[in-house]
DNA sequence: ACTGTGATGACACGACGTGACATCAGGTAG
DNA sequence: CTACCTGATGTCACGTCGTGTCATCACAGT
């Protein structure tokens, strides 16, 4: 037998999320939540950098979202590139969880700071297509829009898919997205 | 006489940049602001928020950006009432600014956190300006689309700015920029 | 059997941000 | 002229957060 329970990480996060359901993000204290996963405070802290880190979850979007970048064709379009690459990501890290993205939007939209935090993680995702693209030989102006957009492309329409009812693809609603932006620049 | 100096904001604004230039925004503490200033930690708070809000100063911008965005000629179509008001609002708030808005840069660039609050800031713009929008009677999607884009077109365009030597106005750089974006989108 | 190694705990600490209450100058009403 | 109110500030106490440091101990490899 083991010193300690294994997956203490999932431990800290199974706790954190029943208390932050049963009192909120804000109200609920890093003690609290490790007192319920039977860890220290100190543990807690080489799991997750602070209180707001818990939320985002363990899996590294950016560096997903690199890799995906980078298995683009080099005959692509930057546009393409962008758009083939947001079909996958939208395939492979979001379909299949809309409850559990839709309990977790909740969760930050209740707290100022994981608002602030969240907008740091977009941000993120921005910076490696921004260096994605430069990469590929895109103009550092251009690439930074193209990089800024692709973020605005996901985002807006996770927030359509999110507030659907029905289960249109993800996918289909960041092309229909696109076709709007496009016609509003016009 | 008064029993106390006048000022205080000022005094609390100019005792934090200059630490800030003498050792860094981190290495900077409350205390150390306020004892240059001669004021009480407290006093500090009722002031600032928290440590951060004091390096993006006292000007609300997205009061000053719904205002200019209520101002827009009813009949303009969406992305002209945004085009006009990113003029506006550079030749405003920007222009004959840019040594003290680099300097900002600067130290925002510095620390994590505060790179997380400039995002809030630039979310909150993008807000007001979905809410013009909506308010206009432009759909949801197509709002938060123009309010994003809005808000990516003035940052790319004023990172432009503040790396240039000429003095090419921001208002100028912001046209070309939403048009290097419309042809990155073709 | 010996010795790392890695995950955890225990403890102390500094900084942050807030609530509650005291202080006091200056203006205003009576 | 006095009494009161108001607004800006200070003082104190507190809870939470995040980090540095060192001790502990099961397990694996030699």
């Amino acid at each position: 037998m083991a010193r300690w329970e294994p997956g203490s990480r999932g431990r800290l996060e199974k706790a954190a999320f029943e208390l932050f359901a049963e009192q909120g993000f804000s109200a609920t204290t890093v003690p609290e939540i490790t007192a319920r996963a039977g860890l220290s405070t100190r543990t807690f802290h080489r799991y997750f950098a602070d209180k707001r880190e818990i939320v985002f979850g363990s899996e590294d979007i950016p560096a997903n979202a690199a890799q995906v970048l980078a298995d683009a064709s080099p005959s692509d379009e930057p546009l393409d590139v962008i758009m083939k690459s947001l079909r996958t990501f939208a395939e492979t890290r979001f379909e299949g969880r809309r409850d559990d993205l839709r309990m977790r939007g909740e969760i930050i939209r209740s707290d100022p700071g994981l608002r602030e935090r969240d907008l740091q993680k977009r941000e993120a995702v921005g910076r490696v297509a921004y260096e994605a693209l430069v990469a590929r030989g895109v103009q550092p102006t251009r690439a930074s829009l193209l990089a800024e957009t692709c973020v605005t492309l996901l985002y807006v329409s996770v927030q359509e898919w999110l507030g659907r009812d029905d289960e249109k693809p993800l996918a289909d609603i960041i092309a229909d997205t696109l076709e709007t932006l496009r016609s509003a620049l016009t």
